[in-house]
DNA sequence: AGCAATATCTACATGATTGTCAATAGCGAC
DNA sequence: GTCGCTATTGACAATCATGTAGATATTGCT
């Protein structure tokens, strides 16, 4: 082998991030993995190589393999919980507050592959105290607006209805993000029976029902 | 150890069964821990002793861990798809069609953990090429009852509603079952905002839309 | 430049897991 | 009863994953 005679030369020359800097690189390369196969599948050596450090850097900066774990699944929870919140709060107000908040909220949950970490994270027992989706929170405040908006016309339905209205389109949509593709739903968004069909359809259904139920 | 003296003494006694019935209780163990913790989480000595053999007997009989978690898959997979084919065969032609089919499916999901053992094959990706759900063709079908029912009456909805009203049920339901006490929805059955109101709920809006949508 | 702090590395230890092999023993057939 | 088939087993090998220990190099500070 000419050229790379490195048998016992210089040892390779070492890069030192902060420790801000190398815990982040981990911990994205971590949530990769997370989203592609689940927690259970963080290997220490496999994380490691993708950050391009050694192992037992990992572990120095996150104390085991079950810090590594807990950090980024903490860190994806809140992460997803953020982004909802935000997803919620800005089609608040909005005109047609059905369809805008159905569609921030799937860009929620497929960006970055946030649907399949949460149901990762779901089956495997770690969401288990998590109050990830607080439907019960938004439906109450669907609930209010629909109150105020039907003020002395038709009788009012009970919150049960407004709450499953709700939910609905949360469980579809968590669904759909990791097995629509598996329904006939394909992955093109501009498929005739395509998810974004799907999600106009559904907030037509899902507005209709809220305004004339 | 007085009266246990089996220091090198008598081996234990051996049960043979049958090369079908070992491989059904080492199936049924497998699968018990497929439910629980998903494919990756099958390990032969766990599988093993709660069959109560060595795992050499199961490497025996699925020449390897590999041939072990493909057989359960297969089983799995082929179990839940006939009992969704059952659940659609059995409820059709009943006067209130889609709750009756919305019960019927969920009871199939939920029996024995399928919906779990379904999404976690998906998500590890040994589900990719199955059609456990036939959304498609329940749709067809149930497209043509509606433009039956419906004969010079209102004018006919295009196939899309009818495909997206029968998606809709299949995606909330799966997600149901392994979310639902984290959106609020608990796990008892009998609970105001619970499971059973919500499918009863459901069912009344899909019939609702497929009757007069 | 010199020094302290610590991020990083190599090498090794340890336990878990899959897989191999030869020997054993239960069960049906004759 | 005994004989053959094979389900079953204990012992061992090989690999992988996590974790430990000590040495080293890089960076910021004075």
């Amino acid at each position: 082998m000419p050229g790379k005679t490195n048998h016992k030369g210089a040892p390779p020359p070492r890069r030192r991030r902060t420790a801000l800097e190398a815990r982040t690189a981990i911990l994205d390369a971590a949530e990769r993995r997370l989203v592609e196969s689940g927690p259970a599948a963080i290997r220490l050596q496999e994380v490691a190589k993708d950050v391009g450090v050694s192992h037992p850097t990992v572990l120095h900066h996150f104390g085991s393999r079950e810090g590594l774990v807990e950090a980024v699944v903490h860190r994806a929870l809140d992460s997803v919980q953020a982004e909802l919140l935000e997803a919620v709060r800005s089609s608040r107000d909005s005109p047609n507050e059905a369809e805008v908040l159905l569609e921030s909220v799937f860009d929620a949950l497929a960006r970055r592959g946030h649907a399949r970490a949460f149901l990762w994270l779901v089956l495997s027992g770690y969401a288990s105290d998590v109050e990830a989706l607080r439907v019960r929170a938004v439906a109450e405040a669907v609930h209010e607006a629909r109150r105020q908006r039907r003020a002395g016309k038709k009788r009012m339905p009970p919150f049960e209805d407004t709450y499953f209205t709700v939910l609905l389109p949360a469980l579809a949509l968590l669904s759909l993000s990791i097995a629509g593709g598996l329904m006939g739903v394909g992955d093109d968004e501009s498929a005739p029976l395509g998810p974004r069909r799907f999600r106009a359809w559904l907030g037509r259904l899902i507005h209709e029902h809220l305004e004339h139920g």
